[in-house]
DNA sequence: AAAGCTATTATTAGCTT
DNA sequence: TAAGCTAATAATAGCTT
């Protein structure tokens, strides 16, 4: 820079040390492989400055998911691009979805109204029974556990304490009627703090890197992954559509903490043969033989900004674990282990 | 244009009828609705033009998925949006894996491979035992309904005439592992098919607008949306996934004809109230009510180029059906209606 | 609405550091 | 390996049709 200030007076031999300029180049495979990972890197953050204008110009919502040769994963997404696979998968309703079938977001919104409505019906009905106290875990009371957080009615923290493998059919009818309500709040808060909010930040956990844009910031590559805190409900209400699991709610593998904290968190957990894990996460996992055990762990990472359902099949049962969403936006979920998983601390 | 070239002599009336140029704008919602709109329209163009690019610059894989305002999805995917949403959520692990995690690429790759092997052995062990006759449908049969089509070895088109909701546990193992042998050979002819094509088509049914770019091809709005025919499989093997399914194979609300022809096809099927639909497709679905029957009744259309596991619960019972590609790519499903529905035909 | 035009702004290829 | 530079190409805002 100060190089080409100083020869401006006109060497001929340094003629050449000015840039030639950008060039024409086919749109085919680039064969030097040092060529093609700049191009992928500049071309990848001006595409993802293009989506980000696109959204805040025109009000759209969108994800551009993009996986390298080598199956490295970069995305960007508005409000997040879980958020957007969610609406995409909705339309071919992926969830469970009561009489609604991939309607039209008004159709969508209508039915969805009428099934808030008659959840509350019913919850309303059985609302004078208490959880019966179980012998794992503080007991689940409607108003022991009561907390005052922002909107909440009859909800506070309880799910945190809840013994949620401990409890029969009825009473886990009992706790997901109290999540339905959780969510409701939530979302409603969540709603509410991520309007409008375009957010750029760029984390990498294993092999997933996660880049949100944010047209009000300057770009930067190492703002932390879990600055934005965006966990927008959007059109497509999630918890909608896990309002109707039959599996019983059976616990989930790492403790609330580690997700309300909003940092990436590991937690070692053990597998068996027939386990199974299903969610809408860009959480990263990595399976390991623990070398002192000589078990199969697995590493779960990057849990924070996200919601999910967790599934998990062990010896030929099935647990469910929903996760939700703290008032302040934050996951968590009810932090009981499924029996047959020995829960080895949530370190890191 | 013409005009232009006429009025070069320089009149000062016709000065202000030549463009401005591009003008600097801030990056902040627009207000006024038309200019929003072809802003969107432009952009969007621009940015899956550059999403393609880098595609083929860079060999990688990518999907942009966008909703506009009033919830219209517009999507580009290389090789198809489907086969990169299943990538990303197979990084959580979101379809049944063995043993497998959510690891990565190569140790999946290890994984599927090993499980490969396991899968042969098992059906090799229990190869001699011929499904049996049942009453609804041509029987299923080893030898019989075998026709040379490609690479398949002991599998023909008996998928499409096979009885699988009345088949028992034993008869259902026998016909996965029969689609386990299918899917293979499709994966393989796939792969060949798809190799470094990058397609561009658009098409709307109903609220869904799919654009794929081929970039070598003119860009064109009005290309055939089936035009491309590239489901490929790619790293992530979706078959391997749904392997593991216990719930019986009970059937799919079309037949296989409308699925295999690769037009847009719309299936009239009579949902109930406790009526799920999953799967992975940019398949379009309206509720509506028949006003013939009064009953209310899904449409599906775009059901082509596609694959996913379609679920149905009905009056709490649950049916699975896998959908499979025929050795031209194309898709298409057992074709057998699962009790409790009504199928009112494949027009359209 | 949709397509074409063009002066302008925005992106970027190949280079240097 | 990544960041900065700059001439050149590419995209596009506001216009007309």
């Amino acid at each position: 820079m100060a190089n080409n200030k100083e020869t401006e007076d006109g060497k001929k031999e340094v003629f050449r040390t000015r840039s030639n300029g950008r060039r024409k180049i086919p749109i085919e495979r680039i064969a030097d492989q040092t060529r093609k990972h700049v191009t992928f890197s500049k071309r990848r953050l001006g595409l993802f400055k293009k989506a980000s204008e696109l959204c805040a110009l025109c009000g759209v919502e969108m994800a551009v998911l993009t996986f390298s040769e080598r199956g490295k994963l970069f995305c960007f997404g508005h409000p997040n691009s879980d958020n957007i696979i969610r609406r995409y998968l909705n339309l071919g309703s992926f969830y469970d979805e009561p009489a609604g079938i991939g309607l039209m977001v008004e159709e969508q919104n209508r039915q969805r109204d009428e099934i808030k409505r008659k959840t509350d019906e019913k919850k309303r009905a059985t609302n004078r029974n208490v959880v019966e106290k179980k012998k794992v875990g503080e007991p689940v009371d409607d108003e022991k556990n009561c907390q005052s957080s922002g909107t909440n009615e009859g909800c506070g923290n309880w799910w945190e304490v809840a013994a949620v493998n401990e409890m029969g059919l009825y009473e886990l009818e009992q706790f997901k009627a109290c999540l339905m309500e959780l969510r409701k709040n939530v979302a409603e808060k969540a709603e509410e703090l991520t309007e409008n909010s375009l957010m750029y930040s760029s984390c990498q956990a294993g092999n997933v890197v996660i880049d949100q844009l944010d047209t009000n910031q300057n770009l930067s590559n190492d703002v932390g992954c879990n600055s934005s805190g965006s966990s927008t409900i959007g059109n497509t209400d999630f918890w909608d559509n896990v309002r109707d699991f039959e599996n019983p709610v059976l616990g989930m593998m790492s403790d609330s903490s580690h997700l309300i904290s909003g940092d990436d968190k590991v937690a070692n957990v053990d597998v068996s043969q027939s386990y199974k894990f299903r969610f809408m996460n860009e959480v990263h996992m990595m399976n390991e033989v623990d070398l002192e055990s000589g078990r199969d762990v697995a590493h779960f990472s990057n849990l924070s900004q996200r919601m999910g359902v967790f599934n998990f099949t062990v010896m030929n049962q099935y647990y469910q674990a929903p996760m939700m969403e703290d008032p302040k936006g934050a996951l968590t979920n009810p932090g009981v282990m499924p029996q047959g998983f020995k829960y080895e601390g949530g370190q890191l």
